[in-house]
DNA sequence: TGACCTCGGTACCGTATGGTCCAGTGTCGA
DNA sequence: TCGACACTGGACCATACGGTACCGAGGTCA
């Protein structure tokens, strides 16, 4: 197998040396490094922070407990990397957002295009893994306060943030009747979220909703929206 | 009698050692253990389960470890203890919500009480020592399954359980044009509080709402709940 | 090919922590 | 007055965990 892979610098944060070293068993092309991030990842989100051993991060990344000290120093700077390297989705979905309210002109427009929104939105959020990251940083948010913070900035705060001044475009061309755009577009973030948002932080086992439930609760959200908003 | 129980109660942190030997009376038991829920409860509260250790408890309390294990067997025992104490204030919040819409005749009488009802439901939310339960219980949501569950009915789901036929009965009387009573609980408690829960599960640090907030952030909730449910 | 270098595996260290044990001591009931 | 009782203080144990030292293996370069 190929020992010195470029393909190992693919994913997330690099912060330590690397590629001087070989990989004298079988993973050059993956990287031990990746197969590291990999699993932190996964543990961190299903344990938290503290149950998670270094130990139990290497074994499971099948890698000695040294290499992940030479790859990220220590298990704070792991973890933030981790985090970090998660966020970045986050901020592609709210860049995603204009798009869904793009070349609206009718009120039923407005209202199939808010449906789809609603969809995908609910659907994203209650994925088992945003769930658990969100747990995730609210267990640590003592711990690494200024992560905590970060992660609220461009994850949830972000997306209702990209929100807002869409709903005010809207508003502007009559679609909508819109006083405070952030407040409505908090507004609808939360008449969507709400309620799986506090049911999912409690419940580490927490089976998504089904298609039927996004699909109801989707509806539900925009029609009392629509209500509060309608011009 | 019991000299000791009023010394106990000083509010924060006792560190000085206590007089050693037998505490005056039987209410002498019940005041370290008094003391000891005090102790833990801020504690836990402040910097969750793991990082606070028993002896630190014992200290703070001003009793030795023994005593802490005497009286509470273990830790996770302990903090069952404190975390079922606690949450019951949260029944007597949701008790209290009828009260509150009762006795309402005409849709001015209606705004005035759930403007009234918003505020006070938002100001208890906002309270660092709830936030801080709430931020608690999410972590530990792994590690206590089952309380996790319990605080969750017992708490937040409880209020939305209780306004939903407290707005189901002002529909019957015409004040209200709800379809689904929970759902329509749920979207008023959603649109009141998610935004500020969102903001202080991330910010350990969350001085509460000003006056001027939760009287704005009540005010826009009512409106808008009002101009989706109105009939 | 051989000196040199980097990296990783293992053993190891220091510390913190939950929990236990025990002897001394002061208080209360009999 | 005396014994039962509960609390104290502190030593103590086992364990777990973050982090490091060290040495050998495998590569690099001349």
């Amino acid at each position: 197998m190929a020992e010195r892979a470029d393909a190992d610098d693919g994913l997330l944060v690099r912060i330590g040396p690397h590629p001087a070293g070989r990989d004298p068993g079988h993973r050059g092309a993956e990287g031990k490094r990746a197969a590291i991030v990999r699993a932190a990842t996964e543990l961190f989100l299903r344990q938290g922070y503290q149950a998670t051993s270094t130990e139990q991060i290497a074994t499971t990344a099948a890698v000695s407990k040294q290499t992940v000290y030479n790859q990220f120093g220590d298990k704070q700077r792991l973890f933030r990397a981790i985090v970090l390297g998660v966020t970045v989705t986050a901020e592609t979905f709210a860049a995603g957002l204009a798009d869904a309210l793009d070349g609206i002109g009718t009120p039923a427009e407005l209202d199939a295009a808010l449906r789809a929104l609603a969809r995908r939105y609910l659907a994203t959020v209650v994925n088992p893994q945003v769930l658990a990251l969100r747990r995730l940083m609210i267990s640590e948010a003592a711990r690494f306060p200024d992560l905590a913070a970060a992660y609220y900035e461009q994850g949830p705060s972000r997306v209702i943030a990209a929100l807002g001044p869409l709903l005010g475009g809207l508003a502007e061309r009559g679609l909508l009747e819109v006083g405070d755009p952030d407040r409505a577009a908090a507004d609808f973030a939360f008449l969507l979220l709400g309620r799986a948002l506090d049911e999912g932080m409690f419940q580490v086992e927490h089976r998504g909703l089904t298609a039927t439930e996004i699909e109801s609760g989707a509806a539900h959200a925009v029609d009392v929206f629509l209500a509060a908003y309608r011009p």
